[in-house]
DNA sequence: TTGACATTCTACACATTGTCGAATATGATA
DNA sequence: TATCATATTCGACAATGTGTAGAATGTCAA
């Protein structure tokens, strides 16, 4: 039932992160490179994976570059910025919703899927805590 | 550019949050009730807000009451489970892409919307913690 | 000039969401 | 009971996003 209401759970299509995972993993890669990747795992046509690319260069998300006699394409952000900019958002709305609900779905989530994160977390809260009582007395 | 990925940054469509959040204000409402209290900001039509009612209905996130001489709605969720349970499935998503920039991130949206939640969220972690190192030992 | 390969265009299908009018059901009343 | 007002349901349309890919076009070397 809920599960319904976050589009599949993804911030991207499936087609469309599974395109960006392979440039993450290749730095940079041409279409075909690409579509030899996906093409691994499933039936796809070469112009899907060029369309998906080009969409992605559209959204800002990957860069298309002259190659010699290719285009290259290129994550425009590392993984980690892209999850920082593309969560902020969601971050956001569900935050305004229930900022309670949400911090506690967010542990018990970063604890079963990365536990060890766990420990930076408390890191990154006690310097926020700090670097806001700086502020408070400024 | 980012922003667009995140389907305008809702969860749920604008409309569709509009109704839930005036339910959750009201605990139960008739169509008509929402209707009002919605066409007093913009111009709507009654049959708009019953269909994205009974959409919602369909999407188990609001339940649909036989009453005197008109159908109630009320929330199945409150505010706090729903952000848990809607969010459960993007945090999840966003972790598997960097928990760290999940993280990161979090942190960030949190202390800037509800600085105050940052404490729980610390305690939170602390027990979390906790609670794995029970299960480690066992 | 002709291929072979690369790239772009155009298009379709399907799902979601916002948007309603039209049709229908229901209950009170003349 | 026939009628009216109101409540509810149905069916539709438009816009958008995504997956999908064939057709058309561009490009460069032999």
């Amino acid at each position: 039932m809920i599960d319904r209401i976050v589009k599949d759970n993804k911030i991207l299509g499936y087609l469309e992160q599974e395109i960006l995972e392979s440039l993450w993993e290749r730095r940079e890669a041409s279409g075909k490179e690409i579509f030899d990747s996906i093409r691994a795992t499933r039936d796809i046509a070469l112009t899907t994976v060029l369309t998906v690319l080009e969409r992605l260069t559209r959204k800002g998300l990957v860069r298309k570059i002259k190659g010699n006699s290719v285009y290259l394409f290129r994550p425009e952000y590392t993984k980690d910025e892209f999850a920082r900019k593309a969560s902020a958002d969601v971050f956001k709305g569900i935050i305004s919703i229930s900022a309670s609900g949400a911090s506690a779905s967010f542990v018990d989530m970063l604890a079963r899927e990365h536990p060890l994160e766990l420990e930076r977390l408390a890191a990154l809260i006690d310097s926020k805590k700090k670097e806001l009582m700086e502020k408070g007395k400024r």
